[in-house]
DNA sequence: CCCTGATTCGC
DNA sequence: GCGAATCAGG
């Protein structure tokens, strides 16, 4: 996959967003969180919170070598990294609105209120009926690409909720189906997988069975989406 | 353990 | 430029 323009606006839209990387990468699709992350970094568009943070104490009480791996490992990469501070011509500052931590995975995404404070073009004159004119100069693409959405009920039926659904589903947790396609309350089993298996130690016990020899076959083990249903 | 972002470095 | 590997904190 590359990064196209509308795959790094939605990247640089999440992640100012506050999204996180693995939700915007899960989003993007083809790449992984690190791939969100570095591009994200190239991008300029960087320092969130971050759960490391540099601690540049003055070795007042911890006598713990912080940092010493990186700094003693790599002599020979010594790049200073001079910090280029980018005069961004931002009219109004931030008025440090309370960010929408959205990390409810996957759960409604709020229509993100348009923020006008910031980056708006320089207002030259006023229309008409209110409408704010812009200078001829003044154009700059404008135009929000679609929010991606997430086709998820608002207000989830009881009967889903706390179930495993299929959005939920993650590579460490069982996909035992429960129930049947289809029906209301169909979900999947949604225990922690057994490791390197795609079901939980239950339900992989029931998914591979030792084959018994011949004539002592017992009846048909239930499968998934197989017979008469099993709860 | 799981998660997070930051950084490095070979490609 | 890209992103896996690695690092490091929560």
């Amino acid at each position: 996959m590359s990064w196209t323009e509308e795959r790094i606006a939605t990247l640089t839209k999440m992640w100012e967003g506050g999204a996180t990387a693995s939700q915007i990468a899960e989003e993007l699709g083809g790449v992984s969180r690190n791939a969100v992350i570095g591009k994200a970094h190239r991008l300029g568009l960087k320092s969130r919170p971050s759960p490391v943070k540099s601690n540049d104490d003055k070795g007042a009480s911890k006598g713990k070598a912080a940092t010493a791996k990186q700094a003693a490992a790599k002599p020979p990469a010594a790049k200073p990294k001079p910090p280029a501070p980018k005069p961004q011509p931002q009219p109004q500052a931030k008025p440090a609105e309370p960010a929408p931590r959205q990390q409810e995975a996957t759960v409604q995404r709020p229509p993100e209120e348009q923020r006008p404070a910031q980056n708006m073009p320089r207002i030259v004159s006023v229309g008409p009926g209110g409408f704010l004119r812009q200078g001829p100069g003044d154009q700059q693409a404008p135009i929000p690409p679609a929010p991606p959405r997430r086709l998820v009920p608002a207000k989830p039926s009881p009967e889903i909720a706390d179930k495993t659904s299929l959005l939920d589903l993650s590579e460490r947790v069982c996909r035992w189906p429960m129930g049947h396609p289809g029906e209301p309350d169909f979900h999947f089993c949604g225990e922690k997988v057994n490791p390197g298996f795609p079901y939980c130690v239950e339900h992989c016990g029931r998914a591979y069975q030792a084959q018994l020899p011949r004539g002592a076959r017992r009846p048909p083990p239930p499968l998934p989406f197989g017979g008469p249903r099993v709860r």
